[in-house]
Formats: structure tokens, sequence, C-alpha cells
DNA sequence: ATTCTGACA
DNA sequence: TGTCAGGA
């Protein structure tokens, strides 16, 4: 298939697809044309990707990482490698850190709209 | 009509 | 990431 119907199937912008295969996210080949041409399984590579960015990875990990992506929802750790798991900890760490960082400010913000809730 | 690359008021 | 240009 081409961007287009790729893009239309996984929700990510034709933009955003080109920038995933120029970061070595996901692989595209080329017709005579030179129009991208994607397999089926690219479908689910880019829904595990964009799953990845949304929970806050950035392309740089994931792009080491892409070996344990298969299905979508799944990350087999049979092919994690040393490297790979030391740096799946530090983001492990980042993520708590984010995740604190945003219970403080949700907190904050929920009481905040709590007292104005009241004086209105 | 669809995609490509490069670039940024 | 969007979007515009200039081609194919």
């Amino acid at each position: 298939m081409r961007i287009g119907e790729l893009s239309e199937r996984t929700g990510a912008s034709r933009r955003l697809l080109r920038y995933y295969e120029e970061q070595g996210l996901i692989v595209a080949g080329r017709c005579a044309n030179g129009y991208r041409s994607y397999d089926e399984p690219t479908v689910d590579r880019v829904l595990q990707v964009r799953g990845l960015l949304d929970a806050g990875l950035p392309t740089r990990i994931i792009k080491q990482i892409l070996p344990c992506l298969d299905k979508p929802r799944t990350i087999h750790f049979e092919h994690a490698t040393p490297e790979m798991i030391a740096t799946l900890e530090r983001e492990l760490s980042g993520m708590s850190e984010r995740i604190s960082c945003l219970t403080r400010n949700r907190d904050a913000i929920a009481e905040y709209l709590e007292a104005v809730r009241v004086d209105r």
C-alpha cells in the first residue's frame, strides 16, 4: 500500500509517516515511480510506534527496542539485549519522574478548580 | 488525484 | 508537525 492508505489506517499523517521513516522507526520500499510502498505488518508497526511515542518514549529509544516489537500492544523481551535493558531502566526512571510531576500538577489544578467551583 | 523532496512568515 | 513549492 502507499502512504495515503497507511495514513488512513494508522491515523498518522503522511508527514509523520515520512518522519518516522527518517528516524528509522519504520521501513518503506519504493515503487518504480518513486512512491513509498508499505507491507501489511507496517500497519501494526506504526500503531506500535505511536503507542510508545504517546507513552513519552523518544524516537531514539524506540529505535533501539524496535526489534522487540511485533504485534500491537506487545513487546517481545526474548530479543532483549543488555544494552536494551539498561536503556529501558533509565527510561523507567524518567517515566516515574514525569508521572510524579504530572500528578503534582494535576492535583494542584484539581484543587484550584475546586476552589473556583465553590465561590461560583 | 497522489506522492516526492526540501524548507520555514 | 503543518504546509507550501515545483515536479513527476
